[in-house]
DNA sequence: ACCTCCAGTTGCATCGAACGCAATGAGTGT
DNA sequence: ACACTCATTGCGTTCGATGCAACTGGAGGT
């Protein structure tokens, strides 16, 4: 479509391995060696590349900059959506994308449980965190310091005869969280309703979202709820992935 | 030079702005819409621009693998990693890792008091070399000739009140660098922010990037942050040594 | 159901930008 | 001083990129 460009962006690829001289960029992207320089002096123009010495080519300091833009327009709803489906199609169950603003889960997208019991909630309702599975995993991904204010300044209104009030036993919980990789709910906010979530991670590996399954008990027992968390955690590992999220990368 | 990998990394420019339609950017570009689109299908197949529909392209995930790459070839960062994470919690402040890139400074690292990151908001950022201490310890280590031409030819925007202008000052601002070891920014580039800096030297004696810490002044005064210096000083002199660097070698 | 508007898409002929080649220049080691 | 490596430049040719205009397909209105 676009040769030369084409050729250009390849040659970014290939300095992704590493720095390297003219030759074997142009070796490496199959054309002789002065237009592998002139593709080379427009990427450096525009700072794509950089020359720390005369012969050697390494990726510059724009993609820093486009990258820090681009996280700014990543929309995790649309990385979401088709895991969400394929995961509730599969469980059968309640799945819920939420994302945390200030001191609460915000629900950013929804699919419905294809079962007869339907759980109420909406996509733009509000939680605490303190009490539900994506509200620990959200805490979770916050750096330590931010969530130990957080967790203090934190209201703890007791929902059900289960919920965890306190700080202390919140943080231990996402202790517990950071450990496991995922987090639970067993009728904590709810008292009929059972939740298992995992987080999702955008480039920085900050957890931007978290992603739930939950029940109504009467459907299912929570050790059977415990075995879709593998699945779950592979799901948003995926939405991660698609994110551009790079396992120590 | 390459016209149509420009044209290409443009588009990729205006994205940074956010999602564009098709007209957009060509419009933004100045070619023809069906140029645009060419151009926007060779970026889209090699993963640097998305299109979370139809109508709409934005910046795609490439970017931020190459993003990381770049972050990992620059290896002073791998060396200096655990300092700055080490500056950062003794002195509770902001540190910053930057190399120059011509006549700029490039944060390609950044320890946001006690807490590491991989790939954080401001790095990336590019800042002058004039009115930060980042800036003068980079310039401290250029060779003579060198620093004298480079000097002569920036430009020296006053963004504060205190901002250093002219070469002349800047020059005789870099000896005192060169003669205490480190720089100091006294609300020079931001009004209300302090920072002093030291620089880091690679095995041939090179000043290879420059360490700040940062401090709003309302958190301490400058006579305060001048005693951070030491220390500082000291932990270059540790990276260095990690990169090669033998003194009175 | 039809039309209109809008934005993306495609085929095509023309033209110039990008290409490879070969010669030159700059720097390094012997 | 010489050979060697690698970046750089000038040039003629050609192929790929371009702009145009017509087409498509969906959204929204009447």
């Amino acid at each position: 479509m676009s040769q030369s460009l084409q050729r250009g962006l390849a040659l970014l690829n290939t300095l992704a391995e590493g720095p390297r001289n003219l030759d074997q960029l142009a070796e490496a992207a199959g054309v002789h060696k002065s237009t592998a320089m002139r593709l080379l002096r427009s990427l450096e123009s525009a700072r794509f590349v950089n020359r720390p010495d005369a012969h050697h080519y390494r990726l510059g300091s724009a993609l820093f900059e486009l990258a820090n833009c681009a996280l700014d327009g990543i929309d995790v709803r649309a990385a979401a959506r088709g895991k969400l489906r394929e995961l509730g199609e599969r469980t059968g169950h309640t799945v819920h994308l939420a994302v945390r603003e200030e001191d609460r889960a915000v629900y950013v997208d929804k699919v419905d449980s294809s079962r007869s019991v339907r759980m109420y909630s909406r996509v733009g309702a509000r939680a605490p965190l303190h009490c539900t599975a994506v509200g620990k995993v959200l805490l979770s991904g916050m750096p330590e310091q931010d969530r130990r204010e957080l967790a203090a300044r934190l209201e703890y209104p007791a929902l059900t005869e289960r919920t965890v009030t306190g700080a202390e036993s919140l943080l231990a919980e996402v202790d517990r969280v950071l450990a496991e990789g995922c987090a639970f709910d067993r009728g904590e906010h709810e008292d009929f309703v059972h939740c298992v979530a995992a987080g999702v991670r955008d480039p920085r590996g900050a957890v931007v979202a978290a992603v739930s399954v939950s029940v109504p008990k009467v459907l299912l027992d929570f050790d059977e709820l415990l075995g879709w968390s593998g699945e779950l955690k592979e799901a948003c590992a995926h939405i991660s992935a698609e994110l551009g999220w790079q396992p120590h990368g």
